[in-house]
DNA sequence: GTTTATCCTATTAAGTCGATAGGAATAATA
DNA sequence: TATTATTCCTATCGACTTAATAGGATAAAC
């Protein structure tokens, strides 16, 4: 499942995406556009920022903005970041494989070769889709 | 990302499944053959007979076994049993709906409708994989 | 220099996970 | 019937994670 965390940050990155002007919008306004703990979305944006998807500005009339286009930001980036591994078993993750204690040999394991089915097909879909597809939607 | 229990759940049934006579196998041989903590796997085993998955015999000679055929058994449902829903979030799932309680309408969220995707891909490969193909891949 | 905002670190309560402990119940068999 | 082998059941544990909160430091605007 996904954490609140990462379904937080996606929404606050769509409400980023959907603004017309590139002036920055504060953690306030969209915590209460899409009903987030202030205090918890300021985490949030901020491991965002320290990973390359966000810029802040402080003081009045400060807040975050985009770093990139929309159509630049894939989900998948987005979710490795705050979610971490998109595989649902390590020793299939790409980005953050490792081996499992229990399987002496990962090739011979039933497990495995099916994960790595579904991680592809998830995959396909979050690299695919990007924050232009969420506004697009609306 | 997929809990040991699920995974220790499908290698069990994986285990299960080759078996060639329908003799009980004890809980100690899966344990060892798979290199799952014997008490940890006991506790699997029996959530899996009370859901009917399986079948067990007591005493001496008894063990676990199979009561469908390995063609019946889909992963999607020995998933649902041991990990939870398949979804990513609960207002996408369909055996485990739940309101977010951050959204007013789930039809005008962007991560509602990039999860139903998700989902409804994994669950094409959970559901057209069966404990049968576990057993032909080796 | 006051106000408005982000930045940063620490803490917390509740829940989950993986595992363990110890004995009760039951079946086979000598 | 006594012994042994197995599952059954409940309870507990420590470590970790999650979602959230608290409080002040820093920086920018005016």
């Amino acid at each position: 499942m996904l954490s609140r965390k990462t379904k937080y940050g996606l929404k606050a990155l769509s409400f980023l995406a959907k603004q017309e002007d590139e002036k920055p919008v504060q953690i306030s306004v969209i915590s209460e556009a899409e009903n987030i703990s202030q205090k918890f979305l300021e985490s949030i944006l901020l491991s965002m920022r320290k990973t390359g998807f966000l810029g802040s500005k402080k003081g009045k009339g400060g807040g975050y903005y985009l770093l990139k286009k929309p159509e630049e930001i894939s989900i998948a980036a987005v979710y490795r970041i705050l979610e971490g591994p998109i595989a649902m078993v390590p020793c299939v993750s790409l980005n953050f494989y490792e081996k499992c204690h229990d399987c002496p040999d990962e090739h011979q394991c039933s497990v495995h070769r099916l994960m790595v089915q579904v991680r592809d097909n998830t995959l396909s879909i979050l690299e695919n889709t990007t924050l232009e597809d969420f506004v697009k939607e609306n």
